[in-house]
RNA sequence: GGAGGGGUACUCAAGCGGUCAACGAGGGCAGACUGUAAAUCUGCUGGCUAUGCCUACGUAGGUUCGAAUCCUACCCCCUCCA
């Protein structure tokens, strides 16, 4: 087993808090494989590479030989997370949480040991605990330390509504950490409150308080908000490594660091040095070009990686048509179609309004031909190449 | 139970009888440029049988030559007092 020095050094990197210090290298000293729990939302199976901030850390743990349980809030996912955007969430079903749990597993898995991994699910306690033990929980914590998390006592002092129930998920969440006896638990920066709730409450049932470590949240691809699918602006794990090799390379060079840090395996001393040479001139598109290879290999492989770049390059530095063009077959009418509407047979604008916009603002072309006539029409029996903007490509037959 | 505030396009948010397909911001899209699908600048951002027409400002009615703007009823959200 690697010592515990060199476990805490490791374990460390990336992090943003280890509560309370040196509270995990007394939990190493105990000389067992910890019992390590990170909650997962059940209504959002599709996981992207923010999330893997966080199952980075649970895969190192597993290396060094500790137990890991992924758990799916399926319960707590039904009262709703309080800062949540959606104050009503539709109830799952077993059968699509099950689904989801699968989904998940597929996608976990690529990075996670399956041997190590065990996946729980919250109804299990939850549901079991009952009116009665849900009122026995709720009497171990108190109103004025429920008020101490930030966004509830911001939204008390400007009079905004906080319902009851939104005082539940802390502690429903902590009392999963007495049904685990877990030792360390670990999220985001936002669940700081939560995790330390747990502490409290496995107190007061005769438990050893678990280690909270909280990571930093990953911003989306448009560098402000956290990455979450709900805004758009995620890396999905089971992107195509086309794509996810492009939406790494529409990352700004700005949060390309961030990336860099929270998600490259690399050294951080390597990390410096590709600074210290973009900072001497090299050009941010190659060391951005590392990153993007990085990711790809790793949700996919190296041949993957390289297939991507390749088709990166020829596409959009050269200009190039894709390889692969669709191919639509479109019906004229009396032999002959406006331009308007074969655009939006096709699919390539949405509407014929889109279109003739499109042909204003010069995005139209024909076999690579800018067209500027709104009122062109295509005979029937043609077959050219249409392209809208840069990105949308099709053959179109017109019959 | 009572008092008050509010529901406007993808989102936030103006407008409070005509000049409103609706200011502004964000987002998105496009063009230019480039070192990249970065940054920056510019434009566009309801639909259509397209220099005109149709549908839109919580829902349904009404007043008016004319309503997102006024009136009535209803639905929904929020705050305060009890």
């Amino acid at each position: 087993m690697t010592s515990i020095k060199e476990q805490i050094a490791e374990l460390s990197r990336g992090t943003d808090e280890i509560l309370p210090d040196g509270g995990l290298e007394a939990k190493l000293k105990l000389g067992r494989p910890l019992n390590i729990k990170v909650g997962f939302d059940p209504t959002a199976p599709d996981l992207h590479v923010g999330h893997t901030v966080i199952i980075n850390k649970m895969r190192q743990f597993q290396e060094f030989g500790h137990n890991v349980v992924f758990l799916i809030g399926d319960f707590t996912g039904m009262i709703g997370d309080p800062s949540g955007r959606n104050a009503t969430r539709p109830p799952l079903t077993v059968e699509q949480i099950e689904e989801n749990a699968t989904t998940y597993k597929d996608q976990v898995f690529k990075i996670l040991d399956p041997e190590r991994t065990t996946v729980d699910f919250n109804s299990r306690w939850l549901t079991e605990l009952g009116s009665p033990g849900l009122i026995k929980l709720a009497s171990r914590y108190t109103v004025a330390r429920m008020l101490e998390r930030d966004d509830f006592s911001k939204r008390f002092a400007s009079g905004q509504s906080i319902s009851i129930h939104e005082f539940l998920y802390p502690l429903a969440q902590a009392y999963d950490s007495v049904a685990l006896k877990t030792d360390v638990e670990m999220g985001g920066t936002d669940q700081k409150f939560n995790l330390l709730v747990g502490r409290h409450i496995q107190q007061s049932y005769d438990l050893e308080p678990q280690i909270v470590i909280t990571l930093p949240l990953l911003e989306g691809l448009d560098g402000v908000q956290k990455m979450s699918k709900s805004y758009g602006n995620y890396i999905g794990i089971t992107d195509p490594a086309g794509e996810m090799f492009g939406k790494v390379m529409s990352v700004s060079d700005d949060l390309m660091w961030r990336y860099f840090e929270l998600l490259s395996f690399r050294p951080l001393s390597d990390i410096e040095g590709l600074k210290k040479a973009v900072d001497g001139g090299q050009n941010p598109r190659d060391v951005k070009f590392e990153l993007a290879m990085e990711l790809v290999a790793r949700f996919h492989d190296d041949k993957a990686a390289e297939a991507a770049k390749a088709e990166f390059i020829s596409r959009f530095q050269k200009g190039a048509m894709p390889e692969e063009i669709r191919d639509v077959s479109v019906a004229s009418k009396d032999g002959r179609l406006g331009i308007a509407h074969l655009l939006k047979e096709a699919g390539l604008v949405s509407s014929t309004s889109e279109a003739f916009r499109m042909i204003k603002q010069g995005a139209v072309r024909i076999d690579g031909e800018r067209i500027e006539d709104r009122s062109l029409e295509v005979e029937a029996g043609s077959n050219h190449v249409y392209q809208v903007g840069k990105r949308k490509f099709a053959r179109v037959q017109l019959s």
